[in-house]
DNA sequence: ACAGATACTGACCCGTCAGTCAGTATACCC
DNA sequence: GGGTATACTGACTGACGGGTCAGTATCTGT
């Protein structure tokens, strides 16, 4: 023991991970967190002093470096923003989607949004917000180069990835009721809002 | 008190409905729920067996019947799929985006889903199925009759509404960093879907 | 090799709340 | 009006788990 002091934070942090993403938030025990990291409960609060505390430096730690990749990928894209769109979205299900614990995270700022309620506004701020504006700026290209129709998704381009989040729900709630053909949803998606922004004149 | 046998289950439901929505499935205390229904915390437990159970009858009670009502208006409708499309599109954020006790519903279903293994089933069966395959329908009377496309939403139809589900969640976690402006994401969530619909020789 | 500082431990504390049940009140029938 | 069934009550129990802290181990500098 001692002398970890700088090792253990990212010990427990990747502890807590996978306790977090295997139970829940509202299921994870720091206990059992304690114990994968191999550490004793007291431990882990010499790092951090709660739970919630806890689960937020996962979500910064973890979830902000991914959008910036995908941010920079689109500044660099040379060809049209159709062939733009049917890169972005997919990447959007393999992030979300299919991944364990960004679902988990999802999943916890619906659950425990009054209890995180700071943690949502930063999610909103670093996520949401550059999202939108990535989206937008895909959009405007599209219709100032003529490939697109000037729809209000200009406006709320949001609305573009919503499918996507449906399908991360449709993941975490009714998967034993029925199992998502995640690459079916995908192609509906993407055809629809192709389509959706194609111009026709 | 007594004499009441027939009247206290309803009773005790209205009451459950109110503490749930406003305190969520977690939050809401059954001495509350009792309280709200004046009555005492034993009382309830005559009526209801669990938590669980009064949730289930929430669910089983007001959510099943809403849709039978959508369902039937679409069997009647005499106009064109697109216009259908534009009638019971914006019926989805009404009863489900504007709707307390819905939203509440839906975020106990994702928050609990592990608990409510049995009741994730009842609602896919009653709401998901039926919704599919309604929304499927449209899509195929309106290729048939030349107004849409032949496209992959055909099969995975639920995707139409997947913007709806997102305006929901965005409500329920991020009201308080951004207020969502409900009708500007439903004109882009509705002109997206019927454009990408639309068929266009 | 000693002292003080630093890191770690895990038994315990404590608030919460779903669910119980012995006791009480009311209705109903003869 | 007495006796039994039915409805209701609310103090209590028991499980749970986040968070604490007095005690122990290890390290570090002199």
């Amino acid at each position: 023991m001692a002398k970890r002091r700088q090792a253990r934070p990212a010990e427990i942090l990747q502890a807590a991970i996978e306790e977090f993403s295997e139970n829940g938030f509202a299921g994870a025990k720091i206990e059992a967190i304690a114990a994968r990291a191999g550490v004793a409960k007291g431990t882990v609060y010499l790092y951090y002093a709660t739970k919630e505390e806890l689960f937020e430096a996962i979500v910064r730690d973890r979830v902000s470096p991914v959008f910036k990749i995908v941010s920079g990928m689109v500044k660099l894209w040379p060809g049209s923003q159709t062939a733009l769109l049917k890169q972005i979205i997919p990447r959007f299900y393999s992030e979300i989607v299919e991944n364990d614990m960004r679902r988990m995270i999802l999943k916890t700022l619906i659950s425990e949004s009054d209890r995180f309620e700071q943690l949502a506004k930063f999610y909103h701020k670093e996520i949401l917000v550059p999202a939108r504006k990535m989206l937008k700026n895909i959009v405007r290209n599209g219709i100032k180069n003529g490939e697109f129709r000037d729809a209000p998704i200009a406006i709320e381009p949001l609305v573009l990835v919503g499918p996507a989040l449906t399908a991360a729900i449709w993941k975490m709630t009714f998967e034993r009721a029925e199992k998502l053909d995640t690459k079916r949803w995908l192609d509906a998606h993407v055809d629809l809002v192709v389509h959706g922004l194609k111009k026709v004149n």
